[in-house]
RNA sequence: CGGGGUGUGGCGCAGCCUGGUAGCGCGCUUGCUUUGGGAGCAAGAUGUCGCGUGUUCAAAUCACGCCACCCCGACCA
């Protein structure tokens, strides 16, 4: 491709609506445009990154033995009133009606016309098992699109539906596909880490997530250095502490005349966090629900929101119900004669001897509490609390760190949950009809674009992996207009890299070097040759990977040969 | 959906408080010079000041309503 007659149009300076890096950079390096909230154009230089990405993944998802189809963009809503998902989803399923009032869905998603299909279409098991798989545009209505390309409300994704006639084909599909997921996130270059998730409104049972590792990423992650243990924090288990202690200090009650929260009491009473609780109090089914948690503990709300008592979702006590039930407001609660209330003590707070909490009253507290002399009410103990860096791991073999990441894969085993919504049944070898064991799998291949970025990118711009960059090599000539000789070799060189089957792209437009540098940098090319007058005098051409940088020459002679090792060793 | 903020040329912003000729930088066009890291000089083009209503002799500026977008929160395969 010939820079001249492509599409490109960076810019010097940011957008103001770009806080995170990835979208910052898909716009000044001209990939993306925005056409209103969380939808963009992707322009050709964006769009030739998608096309990779997608290539990887459907060469990869062939591989596995799945079959690309593909199913409609718009939905009749009745399918999903028969899945129940036309209430369950909510106000992120966008829906509409046609000319007949009949009710229509953006798809979020594609289960329900695909279990519908297997109804119709896999009858016997004969034809099982069978794995369909799509590559196609999604419509979620986020309340809050955000941070560009990563939390769209359109976006790509490649869904694929797996069906089997018993639980251990869909488990060995699922291993399958793990694998598959494997290897396309390293062939895309990615740093990634598959985790233990929860499965969320998607339901079924075993899940993991994908997830590009990124600091700047909305999810966090727990693993194990020591084992192949990692989770989602979401899930991650904290294990019970080492055992309690023997209590030897009396309960005594003391002033905390406009302590608010843990760090105001730790400062008045100067104590470390790990010697206090708190108290979240939360609406529960019958009354209201006390959450203790060590102060230095935070709150897990997937784990809170499975407790038996507890209403869902959560929702906060008001202020007066609490007065109601504790005598006191927020910032003085705590477990020791706290009537009418559940009370569910995380694990990590149940190990606590003479500890902090308040006295359920405004401006008191106690110290030196032990449960099982000062709480009469009787304790449920639980794990709701995130997990924290140096928490022992659940598998018993070392303990946890905590790494930040891009959720841009995600597998479920569904089991029969649509099939059985859906009355999708096969026949079995006995002639029973039998519900499809199914499987779902999703890859956010424009989320994956953006996390690349995310996770690969300098002060000079992006730095694309190899494998998905919008051109493996950029031919930069220092004066392609002026001088004959530069334009000859540029062009020959040009010519002879794309006869050899590399993709490249020759910045052949009138500008001076400093702005073809600083554009090729921007967006993100990973491997770089420059040809001039200068060079071509010694026979040679410069040679420049984005990533490290230190320039070196290469005789011109040996420039495609050279490229190409470059090419196959990354 | 709750809270906060912003809408002025393609992009980034000033002007608004204290009403009176719409301005700066980047980008764009033309010419000359320049040519190994986002050039210099000169001459130009580009604005329903988000939309509507009101106040006023006069509104980018004041008031009210609406819309869009961004940020925080809640929410989320």
């Amino acid at each position: 491709m010939r820079a001249s007659r492509f599409f490109i149009a960076t810019h010097k300076e940011v957008p103001a609506e770009a806080e995170v890096a990835s979208h910052r950079l898909m716009l000044r390096a001209s990939l993306i445009r925005r056409l209103a909230a969380g939808i963009y154009t992707w322009l050709p230089l964006g769009h030739r990154v998608l096309r990779k990405v997608e290539t990887i993944v459907r060469e990869e998802m062939d591989r596995a033995g799945a079959i690309e189809m593909a199913m409609p963009v718009v939905q009749p809503g009745e399918l999903w009133q028969a899945s129940g998902r036309w209430h369950a989803y909510g106000p992120e399923l966008l829906r509409f009606k046609d000319r007949h009032e009949r009710e229509f869905v953006l798809q979020p998603t594609s289960e329900e016309v695909i279990t519908e299909l297997a109804r119709s279409e896999l009858k016997s098991y004969r034809r099982l098992p069978a794995h369909f798989y799509q590559l196609q545009t999604k419509f979620r209505d986020e309340r809050r699109p955000r941070f560009g390309i990563l939390r769209g409300r359109e976006f790509v994704m490649k869904d694929g539906y797996s069906f089997h006639a018993d639980y251990a084909d869909l488990q060995r599909e699922y291993d399958n596909m793990h694998a598959t997921y494997t290897r396309i996130f390293t062939r895309l270059g990615l740093r990634f880490r598959a985790v233990a998730a929860d499965t969320g409104a998607i339901g079924g049972t075993g899940s993991h997530e994908f997830h590009v590792l990124a600091d700047s990423g909305e999810d966090a992650i727990a693993f194990c250095p020591g084992s192949d243990y990692a989770a989602n924090v979401e899930l991650a288990e904290a294990v019970a502490a080492a055992q309690r202690p023997e209590g030897k200090e009396p309960r005594r009650k003391v002033a905390t005349p406009g302590v608010k929260t843990i760090a105001d009491l730790c400062k008045l009473l100067q104590l470390p966090f790990e010697k206090t609780v708190k108290t979240l109090v939360y609406e529960g089914k019958d009354s209201l629900v006390a959450l203790v948690l060590r102060g230095d503990h935070e709150m897990n709300e997937t784990k809170t929101s499975k407790l038996a008592a507890i209403a869902t979702p959560l929702r906060q006590a008001s202020e007066e119900a609490v007065r109601r039930a504790f005598g006191a407001g927020f910032g003085s609660l705590g477990p020791v004669g706290a009537a009418d209330v559940k009370l569910v003590v995380d694990r990590s707070a149940d190990a606590l001897a003479d500890f902090v909490c308040g006295a359920n009253e405004d401006g008191q507290h106690f110290t030196g509490v032990n449960w099982a002399r000062d709480v009469s009410a009787p304790v449920e103990v639980a794990d709701i609390r995130n997990v924290v860096a140096g928490d022992p791991s659940p598998d018993g073999k070392g303990t946890l760190e905590i790494v930040r990441g891009i959720e841009v894969g995600h597998i479920f085993q569904l089991r029969t949950k649509y099939s059985e919504a859906m009355a999708a049944t096969f026949l079995n070898e006995a002639g029973d009809a039998r519900p499809f064991e199914m499987g779902c799998y999703g890859i956010g291949v424009t989320r994956a674009v953006a996390a690349a970025i995310e996770q690969n990118h300098d002060e000079r711009g992006i730095v694309f992996p190899a494998p998905i960059a919008p051109f493996e090599v950029c031919v930069v000539p220092i004066g392609y207009a002026k001088s004959d000789k530069v334009r000859a070799s540029a062009d020959a060189l040009y010519d002879a890299l794309a006869a050899a089957g590399v993709d490249v792209l020759l910045d052949d437009r009138e500008e001076r070097p400093g702005v073809l540098f600083a554009d090729m940098d921007l967006i993100g090319i990973p491997h770089r040759l420059v040809l001039s007058e200068r060079g071509l005098a010694a026979g040679s051409v410069e040679y420049k990977a984005r990533r490290d940088g230190t320039p070196r020459d290469v005789p011109i002679g040996h420039a495609v040969s050279f490229l190409k090792e470059r090419l196959a060793a990354a």
